[in-house]
DNA sequence: CAAAGGTATCGGAAAATAGCGATTTTATCA
DNA sequence: TGATAAAATCGCTATTTTCCGATACCTTTG
C-alpha cells in the first residue's frame, strides 16, 4: 500500500470519524455490536447515518490501507483500529515526509 | 484548516514528491533557483514536468494547508517546507488520530 | 511608459471519487 | 432446505479532482 492511498483514505470526514469512534468502542457503540475484535459493520453504519453499502466500502477501504483490521466471526464482520499501523504512519510523517 | 484538507493535499504523488525534493533544495535544484526562503516555482515546475499553472496550483495548495511557507521576493515566489507544521501533523496522528 | 519574465488565476475536458439502491454472497437457524 | 440476517459487490449518477491552455497580475528593466 502506497502512502498516497493511506492519505486518500484519511481525506474524508466520515472515515476520520470512524477512526475516532473506534478509539472507544464500548463508549460509542451498543455492547451487542462490540467484541474484542472490534465493532460490526451494522453498528457503524447506524452511527454514520449512511447506507449499508457506503459503510461497508469505507470500512474495507480503511482496512485495505492497513488502518483497520478485520475479523469475520459468524455472520458479523468486526473492524478494529490497527494501532501499530497508525503509530507507523505518525512516525513516517515525523521522519520521512 | 481542517485535517481533512491536509490529508487531501497529501493524497497526490506529485505533491508528496515536492515535499521530498524540498527537504534538500540545493541537492535537488540548481543553485540559482534556491535561496534561504526556499525554491522558486519555475524550478519546481521544471523538475515536476508539468505546466506552470499546475505547479503553481499544487504549491499554493500545499501552502494553504500550512505544509509549505511562501515568500515573495522580487518577481520570484519561493516555497519552503514548514517543518513545524509537518512535525505537528506527525504528533497529531500519533496522539489524536 | 512599454516590454519581458515569473507567477497566479480562470475556464474547461477528462478522470476519479462519493454515495446510493439493487443484487449477490455468506452464515445461521428452523 | 428455505427463510432470514449481515455484509460485500455491482452499476449508476452526481460531484470533485486533475491538469491543461489562455489570460491576468506583478515586478524589473530599458
Amino acid at each position: 500500500m502506497e502512502h498516497v492511498e493511506v492519505f486518500k483514505a484519511l481525506s474524508n470526514k466520515a472515515r476520520l470519524q470512524i477512526l475516532q469512534w473506534l478509539k472507544d468502542p464500548t463508549k460509542n457503540f451498543p455492547a451487542e455490536g462490540c467484541c474484542e475484535n472490534g465493532v460490526c459493520v451494522g453498528q457503524i453504519q447506524l452511527k454514520m447515518g449512511v447506507t449499508q453499502s457506503t459503510a461497508s466500502e469505507y470500512l474495507s477501504l480503511l482496512q485495505r490501507t492497513g488502518l483497520l483490521t478485520v475479523t469475520r466471526q459468524g455472520q458479523w464482520t468486526y473492524y478494529k483500529r490497527n494501532e501499530d499501523a497508525i503509530r507507523e504512519l505518525g512516525k513516517l510523517i515525523l521522519e520521512d515526509l
